[in-house]
DNA sequence: TAACTAAACCTGTATATACAGGTCAGGAGT
DNA sequence: ACTCCTGACCTGTATATACAGGTTTAGTTA
């Protein structure tokens, strides 16, 4: 029939009366049966544009009372962590890992607290990968492995697999948490990433559950001045 | 009938053998009418279950072919900026604004870009407010308003209402873009945070647009070592 | 052998219908 | 004045049905 799905026509009819000022925050927005009526549509049909706007975040509903244009739409606005080495390859660079350590170690207590271990016997598999694109170094990747989950990890080439895709291939991702914060360099960050001692670095710790158990817990520290983390949200 | 609904069910059921690993990324799931005929719901409410798990990320369709296990759950993880006033309040803790400056001004050439302006007679408005949680400085706002979307930006009294609750009340609000780096303190931020001269800084950077014009733009300092964005992602 | 075709799948969209249950206003009864 | 009930309207869920169009396989034809 129409380039546009029908209910993708009713989607566009109501964010495009918010994004005019029309509809403001909090306003009532047409019933099903009014968008029945006004646009010909079946209740089914405007029943999913409706409900695909919740789920966006756009609208907001109320069984009994009505459907209302959702009151901040900037409340949380999402932003994207993507994959390092994807991302380098997506920007038509070079990608290049280079392992500066694998090893069974005990992980210090921080570290340990992320496992629900306490001041523990047990080793884990920890491994720190440096990631250059066009072989400037962009991210340091210090993770630690939980040894039940990925038994293998240590014979891994890392040169070719990143960790990240050996666990998934291995294990099943159930969940998974970020924490976004600045830090300073410390010797050794700086060193890797060739850069001053205390410079700002953007620290991703990236913490990952399999099958009720953790997984993983990775600091991924981005030199500041090379890395950066983009959202957009439109309507 | 009973306490999910069917389709919640039908969405279970899929994720529950994702997570226990018995469909790994890139297996094919049942069809629709398999559901049919496996689960005995109707072909629609399969075809919910399926669809909202696609736009949740989980799975991948492909008309002819079939459903599948999205290959990159973690391909890119979402994460959330909320709203500094709204947050340090759902902490329970007490939220003070306190406006440094006020004024019109020339903006430099950065921010001009930034509302597609280039080096302009034209004036902006501008704000610099530190927000205290618990009377420690969390974030310093610096902000460039567009003159002709807030005409009575400068009346505002800025300790009552957050400069973007001004915003949202009088432009609807059409496209957020956010940046976000780690970067040192300059000597004016780190007065106001009340912290050492290029200590880190997560700092965030909002453009906002309302009906096809740039309506802001804002450089959000946090003091690295008391901010974080965290994000969590399930199944 | 190579090219075309038909059948058997698949997802995507659109509708009419049905029933459940929440919310509110107004009227009936105490 | 107050309570209770009912009816009108709302969203939420579930189904059967229909047609369009993509993909693959098998079979047929040139």
């Amino acid at each position: 029939m129409s380039a546009q799905p029908l209910y993708e026509q009713v989607k566009s009819y109501v964010t495009d009366r918010i994004r005019s000022g029309a509809w403001r925050p909090g306003a009532r927005v047409l019933s099903e049966h009014e968008f029945v009526r006004e646009l010909g549509v079946s209740r089914m049909t405007a029943n999913r544009a409706l409900r695909e706007l919740v789920t966006a975040g756009v609208l907001s509903r109320v069984a009994g009372l009505g459907t209302f244009v959702a009151d901040l739409p900037a409340a949380a606005q999402p932003l994207e962590i993507r994959n390092v080495a994807a991302d380098i390859r997506d920007r038509g660079h070079v990608h290049r890992a280079v392992p500066v350590r694998v090893e069974a170690a005990l992980a210090p207590a921080e570290v340990a607290a992320h496992f629900g271990l306490g001041i523990s016997e047990l080793k884990l598999f920890h491994s720190i990968i440096v990631h250059f694109e066009n072989e400037r170094p962009l991210e340091v990747e210090d993770r630690w492995v939980n040894p039940t989950v990925a038994p293998n990890y240590l014979g891994v080439d890392f040169t070719r697999v990143t960790p990240h895709e050996h666990l998934m291939q291995v294990a099943p991702l159930e969940r998974v948490e970020h924490v976004v914060r600045a830090v300073a360099a410390d010797a050794d960050i700086a060193e890797w990433l060739d850069m001053a001692s205390t410079a700002p670095v953007l620290l991703i710790e990236r913490t990952t559950w399999t099958q009720g158990q953790p997984a993983s817990f990775a600091r991924l520290h981005h030199a500041g001045s090379r890395f950066e983390l983009r959202g957009v949200y439109d309507v």
